[in-house]
DNA sequence: CATGAATGAGATTTCATTCAT
DNA sequence: TATGAATGAAATCTCATTCAT
């Protein structure tokens, strides 16, 4: 197993950086929240890069981990759809820090952000596969599956940050509770049309 | 009109902020694109803070507006909410620059932060009583409108932002060419199912 | 002429430097003992390096100069080494501090290192022309004019440091009273044998 | 003997002051230098500047043993500085990096400095009773044996210096080759008249 | 004896902001 | 109005030293 204080600091960081981003996160902080010393984050990393592109890594390895996983179950394409919408979901709901983390920093020029952006790539391409495979066994039907795969990330991603910062504002932490809904509305956006 | 000056910091700090976001952008780099001195920037401004909420809010602003035009042509809900999309999707894509900064700096704890989801907030209110109207004249069918509203919202942004970045890792610049491509994946993903 | 603030930096960082050397020299006591702010300095030098090469640059340049201008003066080879060796002492009996620099700081790997010796060999190269010129015309008798180059640079150098440190100690601050005693030495290594 | 472990960390030492002088060079380097730990080092010196002077000590005394083997076998004044020259110039082409510390690290005001210079005095002093044995049995001639002490110790350190690092520069390694060259230069300077 | 993870004091550097001109 | 030199607070990162194993 990972070396117990990397541990610590890992889950100190993503705390700090998700609460203050990148750039407004302190070393200092994260060092404090883990309760360690600052030379000791130094210790097991090289810089405050190297520590956010690891963390970054773990999550979006977690986030393809957890979908896989609810993908593998099911047979067809669109059942395979429904269980990646509702994975994904989920595991924002219950990784709230890092559903943060994905939409303050994944976009820039620093090489930090590219890198996230590449991960990210992967994931994407993980919906398109399945975006065309339903098309190939004839149960999509789509003329552009690269869009519609960035569509339905940020469809189901958005609902999610958007819910945590509204509940934040109003100080209620229930979003466990909202998932149902959220679930709800991103599986009728694609797979029912809106309109009657 | 507004002062010379001002209009051409502005012009300088939305190129920069874009580029670099928030806490990565100097005053010293805007400063110098906008072909002023520094100290010319705060007789205008009392703070970078300042300068970027007065950003922010004329790039909602302008959005809101865009999008409104838009909506104003059409009478039924259907019919507005394909403008809508429409609209906004054309006008990220025109406005890149507003595109990168609306991921990179909406989501955060910061005061700048919180007043920019306050004018996202009001936008996505606009999209939600097109849905709501649509509703309540039995043109559209959803159990959560304000959930959808965020969904819809994420589709149409991360889809143009996801190409913006892919095009620019291949140092393509035609992006408009492809705004068709953007618009009629986000419309079929709300007005027709996926599944055939 | 130079910067007013610029100019106060540099008369203190000479001392600073030469008290402690490059590494132990710290941009606060710098700031200090010029009486401006530390980030003043950073207004002006790019960096604590570039700080340092200006100041050897400099120095080596004021050595060039009245080394010189001691030699324009005279004819013959021979009179001209003896005013090199004559200017060269005294003005490191009078900048003692770049005395210390020169040799506290001219040999090393670093970058800042390299760039001395450079300056360091130009001058080497002023000596050796001078005995170059001097085997040429029939006055001096020598195999390696390079060699010597360096071995008279030795000589006057350290003869100059060693007073200067071993006075440090007796807390004799009369250096200057010294100086002949040290031409003397160092022009009857030259052109007397000690041999009787 | 020596502690086996204690003559190891000596060797990676001198190797890595040399090249980083002092100050930048780090104890993680000398450890990994000497493939040991760095609590290793801690467990045999006290401290950075005490492996330092431990080092630094030897190297003068090796020095000093080897001119004063040298001296040994002659008799007269002349003849032994003659052999002090060959010893010193030859032992500082063979140690190299001990000539690199020498004048790298032996002026300053720090203390180890300042234990160094009381070994480098000593030495001056070793010459100089050449120089005054020389004088009072009528072989030499001089005003001030002690500057010129500290002038021939200058010719004969800087000469091998110069050339060390104009070699490295040329990545030629053949330093050996160059000693006769050194030793006629500095003996002709000592010996005999530059002019003919 | 030997180790190497952990520490924390301290150094360099950055940059938003001020203010005299 | 406009300027840009000056500021100083604050951040990242380094590294000699310690100490439990």
């Amino acid at each position: 197993m990972r070396h117990e204080k990397v541990e610590v600091i890992f889950q100190a960081a993503v705390e700090v950086f998700a609460e203050s981003g990148f750039d407004q996160a302190k070393m200092d902080e994260i060092a404090q929240a883990a309760g360690v010393a600052k030379g000791t984050i130094y210790y097991h990393f090289k810089s405050k890069e190297e520590l956010f592109v690891g963390l970054m890594n773990e999550g979006m390895e977690k986030l393809s981990d957890c979908v896989r996983r609810g993908i593998a179950l099911k047979k067809s394409p669109s059942e395979q759809l429904e269980a990646l919408l509702h994975a994904h979901i989920l595991f924002f709901v219950k990784n709230g820090k890092l559903a943060k983390l994905l939409l303050n920093e994944a976009f820039g020029t620093k090489e930090r952000q590219r890198q996230f952006r590449t991960k990210i790539r992967e994931y994407l391409n993980l919906i398109e596969s399945v975006l065309q495979q339903g098309i190939e066994q004839g149960e999509f039907q789509m003329a552009h599956p690269r869009e519609m795969a960035s569509a339905i990330f940020g469809a189901a991603s958005v609902v999610v940050l958007q819910k945590i910062y509204s509940l934040e504002e109003n100080q209620s932490e229930e979003i466990e509770a909202t998932a149902p809904t959220m679930i709800e509305s991103v599986q009728q956006l694609v797979f029912h049309p809106l309109i009657k």
